[in-house]
Order: C-alpha cells, then structure tokens, then sequence
DNA sequence: AATGAATGAGCATTCATTCAT
DNA sequence: AATGAATGAATGCTCATTCAT
C-alpha cells in the first residue's frame, strides 16, 4: 500500500474517460487538407519502398512531401498506420487491375493468364511498391495476410466457378489459389523485384517470354480436366 | 531448440560475399570461445526470429546468451554479420534435410513430393526461425537471393535430369523451380507460419492433407509428359 | 476477422514472455558505475529543483553530470523514476535530520520545537530541493503520499506517548499531524521557498525569531494539557 | 461543473501584475464571444485540473469547449494566459465564500470555524480545481504567492481586531495567518484531495468530524488568551 | 468571429558500437 | 576471453503557436 503500483500508473492520471490524444485522423475537410494527405501518401510510398519500414523515418517522408513533420500528425497517427493504409491500398489497386485485365477473356484458362500478366505489369511498374507487401509480413502481420486473403479469395471464387463448370480438375481451391500466388510471387521476384534497376539503366524489367511459357504451361496442364494419360 | 550442423565450420563452400561479410576477429581457439559463439549464434537465432531484425536488440540476445554486451563484438562484427550468418546456416540446414529426404526415391516426381515434405517438415519445426529467410530479403539481399538461387539451382538440377529422361515435359527449368519454390513458400506460409501458436496451445501445425494432396496432384499433372488434352 | 485488432497489439509481437527492454537498473557493480549514479543523482536534484519536472529535460542533467545522454538510461529507466527516487531520498533524509535533532530531548514540546527548527534548518540549505516535494503532487502522487504519510507517523507516533504521558491534550493524532505539517510547511514556504535568493545575495534565508516564537506558542497553547481557563 | 460569479469582470482589483499578463486581443464585444470565453475558461478549469498544467494541451482545451484550436487565441494570449486567470478565478471564489460564510458569527473563533468548514466545503466540491492552486506554485509562482498573500492579509485582519479586542493572545498575526492556511490546506489535501474520488463511487468526501473537532480545539486552544499554563 | 491547416522546435528514449579494465 | 560502462547519433511524436481563408 505504501510502495507506487507502477510507474506507468503514476505517469498518467487514472485512466481518464477522455483520451488525452484523440487526434483528428478523420478525413482532412478542405481540398488543401486533401492534396496534403495525398502528397505525404505519395511520399511514404517512396520512402517505403526505398528504404524499407523501419530505415525509413518520418521525416524522410515529410521532407520528400515538402511539409512541416508536425503536419504529418495532423493525418496520420503514427509511423505504422501510414504502412497499412499503404497496404491497403496497394492490395486494391492490384485487385483492381487484375479483375480489370481478366475482363471479357474467353475461357478460364484464359483468365488466368491475364490475370498473371497484369500482376506482372503492375509489379513492374511499381516495383519498389512492391516491396512493401514483402515487408508487411513483419511489420502487420494482419495487414499481410489480409492482403493475401483477399487475393485468395478472389482466386478462390474463379476457380470454384471452373471446376463446377468442368474447366478446371478438381482440387481444393484453397491449396490451388495459395500456389498460383506462390507462382506469380517468385516469378515476380526473381525477374521483376530482384534485377538492379541500376544495372539496366533504369528500364522497366520483364519476365522473360520463355519463362513466360513455361509458367502457363505448367499451370495449364496442373489445371486441365479430366484423367492423367500422361505417355501416348 | 536450435542445432546447426558442423556446416558453420565448412562455411560458405563458394565464398560469395565473403568479401562482405569476413569473418570476425578470428574464430576463436578454445573450446570456451567456441561455445560462447555458439550460444551466441543460437540466442540470435531465437531473438532474431521471434522479434525481427530491426525489432531485436544486440542487447536481447546478449541477455539471452548470458553474457556481457561487449563479448559479442568479439566473435562478430556487427549485428547484421550474425544475420547473414543465421540465413547462410538455414538455407544450408534446409538443403541438407530435402537432400537426405529425397534419397532412396523412386521416381522423380516422388523425389518432389518428399522435398515439400522434408521442407514443410523443416518450417514447421523452425517457424519462427523461417521468418529470419523472409526478412533476408529486406536485410541482407544478397544472402537472400543467394539461398533462393542455391535451392533453385539444386531444383534445376533435378529437373533437367527428368526432362531429359522424359520423366517431366520439357519446360524452362529456371522458371519452374521458382514457381515449385513459390508454391512450397506459400503454402507453408498459409499453413504453418501465419497460424497463431497461441490458439492451438503450441502444437506444431500441419498442412492439411487435402491441400498437400491438391498441390501434388496439380504439380504432377504440371510436369508430367505427354499431350496436354488427355481425354475429354 | 479481417480488420487490424489494433494498432498496438499489431506493434509488438504477441505478448511473450521475455520483455523487449528488461534493462539492467540492478545497481552497478563497478565503483565507476556507482559514482556515476551518484553524480547523475546529484545533477537530477540540481536541475529538477530549478527547473521543476516537466521543464528539465534529461539532457539538463547529463550535461550538467558530464556524461552522455546515454549513461542515464543505464542507471535510471525513465525520466519518472529518477524523479520518485529523489523524493523517497529526500523523505529519509529529512526524516533522519528530524530524529536526530530530537534526540536528547527534555519533554515533547521541546522535541517538537526542535523537530520544526531541524525541518526549517533542512528547508533552508536545500530550497531547491524543497520543491520537488511539492511538484511531486502532480508527478508522483503515491511518492507524495508517502512521504507525507511517513512524517505523519512519525508524528503521531510521538504524539500519541506524549498524550498518554499526560504532556498533551488528548486530540485524535492525525489530525493534529497533519496540521503541524501543515504549519511548518507554509511557514517555510513564506520564509524559506518564496524569498527571491537573488534579493540577499544567496544568503541563506531564515524564519524571523517573531515568527517562530509565535508559532511555537501557538502551538504550545494549542497542545497544552489540563482544561481550559483562558481568562484570569 | 464550474460557475463563476462575475468577478472575471471586476479583474483584479488592484492590478497586481497585469503588466505580466494583459488582457488578449481585446474582450469580446458580442455576447457570442463572450459566451465562446466562458466555454473557453470553463473546459480549462476541467482539463487543467484533471490533467495538471503540463499533461493539459490547449488541444484538449478546445476539443472541450468545441471550438478550432486557432479560436483559444483568440481570447487568451498563451497557455499560461489563461492558468493564471484561473488561479485568480479561483483565489476570488474562494475569498468570496470564506468571507460570506463568516458572516453574522458571533465571536472571533466562531468566525475561524466557519470559515475552515467554508474552505473545507469548497475545497470538496471543485477538488480537481484545487490541484490547480497547488500547481500555481510551480508554473507561476507570483499568482500562487499573490491567492496565499491576499487570504493572509484577510486573515491577518481578523487576527489583529480579535488579538486588540482580547480574545486572542497576542501573537505575530502573519504568522499565525500562515500556519492556519498550512493546518487548512493539509487537512484538505488529507481528507478532501488524495482520496480516490473512484473508490467511494464519485462521492463528495468529508473531512471526518474528529478531525474537525481536533483541529478546532487545537486551534482555540492555541489561540486563546490567558495564562499558559491552565490548570494541573 | 471562427476555422482548420501548418509549423518547427523540443524531448524522452533506444541502440549499435567502442572503451577501459 | 570477458566484462560492464560509456557513447552519441538518431527517431517518433507532441504541442504551443501562427497563418490563410
């Protein structure tokens, strides 16, 4: 009774009703307040995928967003929130341009392929970006695994609709989206992420049209219906 | 809870970046220094996995090996010569272990199915050690791709023998082995790595089988030879 | 499900069980350690009088300790700790300077008046000092408490035999305590804490004999025993 | 929660250190902005008082009084502005409710009685405010000196009329005007303040009637004329 | 009269690494 | 071989205050 209960009991005075910081954080009201969100976005992403999340610093970000640091709280609550909102929004645009490429293909296989394509095209051209997804993995974990849920699931609902309509063979559409994923992902890094930007001048990678093959050959005959006659 | 094999001694057989890394001060000559590497490197390897590169502390893994923050910097030089250390360790640990699993196999596609076998194995009993592989990535790139490359490469390896023994259709192996990898990765990331441990109070988890036997049944139908339509 | 938990859980890997900091705080072993502690200490006293809690900064008081910023964490974990720290050392030391004054007393009024003068005395050499009791209110309120929860038993204590002895009224004793604080207090805060030590050139302030004299007779009158026959 | 009576207008009689803090902008005209002020002065009492000088930001201030951040500098200059006017505030109310309650009493000590149960009782109804005197001391300490200063002089009146009408002793008044400021406020910070007001569900606490009751005798006691020593 | 955006200095704390013994 | 002390740069974040509408 006489001894303090703990230090950070006494550091703040006993678990107000009101928080002490309750920061704005709701969308910002003017059209400026807007253009500043999204700059400072802009930047982190940059930043981000430059430097990686923890070797990047906020004021990397607001110096690159040409803004006070302070501003920064203004719309952000913290160095990590900014991340996931990042991740977010990454998964989106990637599910988007991947839905859109797969718009008015024929038959299933079909999809896929443009499915794979846009990826790739996506990750090319944002392939710092890219990077951050890696990185969520460890810094939000939950971010992550959203991000991936969600292409799953996508994946998930495409393949189902094949099997039933005897397009695809019958496999566990779980195990199946997970493994395109895998694929795309490792295509993506081994020739798309990996390769020194410096080393081509600058130019925007691409996965060789062999492995291209070879990829959606594999894929193709793994999915192919009906049984395995394998040697003719 | 770590045991590296005597590989740490035959180190890194083709000195890749060893321009970069260079041992520290010396290896040490007694019996008593080696031990304390080895303590340390085994702290390092459960701190680092558990916490993260930039989250874990030089400290947290002195404390761990009990000993004085200042002997660390007696057997290495820096905190990320131990990291790239612990990735060279794994990818050697994990080749060795599908090495020895795929031995004594029939056919080449039973060699694949004990490889994801003896890999899941592997992750499933180093969960957390395999999150050091994936943060490589951000860390130490070159170690990373080096011990992508290098399970590649023995995957190449494989395949070529296959195809040319008209085991496997005749497919870039390059892209083939990272699409296997990418399928091996992903699937012990959504099985084994992302489960909380927490929620089935510390069990090692599993692939199910039906995802395992959905994942072999589409890479045999994958690889296998012969004319793609099999039958309608 | 697919929501982030939150912010923070998502910050530090899930609980466990080793704490990220853990720091040493143990008392340092060496004689340099020690002396250092001791001048960090004395620093923190220093500038924690002048410039009250919230407008020192650790940085304060490791220049004026001659050490880096660093050092301070290695004794003290928080700019909080050292400050309850401070302010046990002060309870004891008063405590002590009280008792010892005592000591040797004839009656108990005599202890009392000799208490208060060693109080005085104490309040006087260390002015500053004095003030982080009093800012400890608001900064560490169980630290206060206590401090003044001693003193007080102390009092009563000695009260308590004296009202028994007969040399007393009989007044409930924690009353009575903490309006003698309460006195020797605000007397030191009118005649020792506010005099502008500019004004007299540094010198020492002292309560005015008048005032002790009225104090003391007050406080005589007001303890006195037998019934009361103010008006002969 | 807090009502002032219109003192805020008739501002410090005697502008003591009006040189220091100087009324903002201007007063404001209409009655919106007066109204605005009062919301103003009114959530700083609460925040400050709950909060302490230093934990309070002027952030919090405005979130309560829903009004933009930039609108507080509109009526207040600074953060210390308006802490000082509180303290004031506060010194006015206090003096204002001593002052009523002792009027129609008969003899002098009746006069301290009630005056004591007058401070007690507003001390237990704006307890968090009270904190906001005690603070004064260190953030700005000649508000602080002038609230005890001027309850002193109203004392030291009192004492010296009763002292030359004989119905109490002769002792120096100022003095003794400090001492029954130390006896009240310890008594208050003892039974009124500390106190978890969450443990007795939000009650007002009380001061015990013991404790009264010592005090009081103590006090008439002390200052009653006569011989010292009464009777054996 | 009022608002919301912007500022930038300031601070506690952490941590890889080096030093002295 | 080992220790424990010391360093100092770096960083996320807060906050009183000012600015532009």
């Amino acid at each position: 009774m006489s001894e303090h209960e703990s230090l950070t009991a006494a550091e703040s005075p006993d678990g107000k009703h009101d928080a002490k910081v309750e920061r704005a954080q709701g969308q910002p009201v003017t059209a400026r307040g807007e253009a500043t969100r999204r700059r400072i976005l802009d930047a982190a992403e940059d930043v981000f995928g430059e430097w990686g999340y923890y070797e990047a610093s906020i004021s990397q970000i607001t110096r690159r967003a040409n803004i006070a640091q302070g501003t920064y709280y203004l719309y952000f609550r913290s160095k990590l929130e900014i991340f996931i909102q990042l991740v977010e929004d990454l998964g989106h645009r990637l599910r988007a341009a991947i839905r859109e490429a797969s718009e008015g293909a024929g038959d299933r296989i079909e999809i896929e392929r443009r499915g794979f394509q846009a990826f790739f095209a996506f990750v090319a051209k944002h392939r710092r970006i890219y990077r951050i997804v890696q990185e969520a993995e460890r810094v939000a974990p939950e971010a992550a695994h959203d991000y991936y849920r969600r292409i799953s699931e996508d994946y998930e609902r495409g393949l189902r609709a094949a099997m039933v309509a005897g397009e695809f063979v019958q496999l566990g559409p779980e195990a199946i989206a997970y493994a395109l994923m895998g694929i795309a992902h490792f295509t993506a890094l081994r020739w798309l992420v990996w390769p020194d930007s410096a080393r081509d001048g600058g130019q925007t990678p691409q996965v060789p049209p062999e492995a291209l093959d070879a990829i959606f050959t594999f894929i193709a005959r793994g999915l192919a219906p009906g049984s395995l006659k394998p040697e003719e």
